[in-house]
DNA sequence: GTAATGGTTAGTGCTACGCAAACCATTTAT
DNA sequence: ATAAATGGTTTGCGTAGCACTAACCATTAC
């Protein structure tokens, strides 16, 4: 039990940079989404069901880390516009399984592309490589221990305050 | 107007996913900052004032990208618990030089510490190597071309849809 | 002087949510 | 077969975080 912190001298958290960087680029990406008929949490959505994989609404909800209902009307935005598509599952017919359609890949493919200059704007200071290093972090993490948590963790020592 | 694309295989932009790690984690991070008298928000403010420095409150509304109206307010919150300092400028009284406070680091430090656990859940998948690396990259993009934009860049060809 | 600027306060309204309730269709348990 | 649980849907209510406006100081610039 004795682990002394040989490393950890910078305990800083990304969690408040990531929301600020997020903020900083979803009110400029408001416009450029708004004539492609999407809105900031519409890509949240194509992005993980493109990333992550189709799965069960539940799921999704799950992984978005929202509350079920919301994530009903979130589809019928995106169904309306057969971005994605709602099958029931063949094992258990009371389960819709979610999949992005080839319209709503391509959409987000647009999408993301014109959101070129929006992402320049904000992430202007990183080059090519870094960029595609953190998107790479952030799929990596995203795509990570989705499904549940795994109720161990949560172990670590904290810190004693200064 | 013959620009083959030879490296722009991945135009995947990282908003979304900014977005969506940024949700997993604030969701998480209330119930952790709550008894530290925080909200993601405040963290955003500390956060962004110790790595960028203090500033006049409407530089800071501009960092924040954020209404002037809304700052006071959140300003007024930190202050309330002498986590940061109001301080007239010398050279323009008219101005408010907003900064850390010593309390207000260390009380920064000392969230960042309860959010351990909230972050080894999420960005669980990441090794010790790959979240400093994350946090290196979103520091100096948030640290970096935040006063205005020169109004430059958004050159970029965009794409043409497949 | 008058006008512009930085900050404050108060008030209005919107959007994205969470949450609860009631409801099907289906599956599982008894 | 009947009952209970589950996945999804709809409706409706409440709240938080904002943007936006207008009116108001104090200070500075014209």
């Amino acid at each position: 039990m004795a682990d002394l912190p040989l490393v950890d001298a910078t305990p800083h958290r990304a969690g408040a940079l990531l929301d600020h960087l997020a903020r900083r680029i979803r009110m400029r990406a408001e416009g450029v989404l708004a004539p492609l008929g999407l809105r900031p949490r519409h890509m949240i959505a194509l992005t993980v069901l493109r990333d992550g994989g189709g799965c069960s609404q539940q799921a999704l909800a799950t992984r978005l880390e929202m509350d079920g209902t919301n994530v009903v009307g979130l589809l019928n935005d995106l169904e309306k516009e057969r971005l994605v598509e709602r099958r029931r599952s063949p094992e258990d017919r009371r389960r819709h399984v979610v999949e992005l359609t080839g319209a709503g890949s391509e959409r987000l493919a647009n999408a993301e592309c014109a959101l070129a200059a929006v992402e320049n704007e904000v992430l202007g200071v990183l080059d090519e490589q870094q960029r595609e290093t953190l998107y790479e972090l952030l799929r990596q993490a995203a795509s990570g221990a989705v499904p549940s948590c795994t109720e161990a963790a949560c172990d670590e020592p904290a810190c004693d305050e200064p």
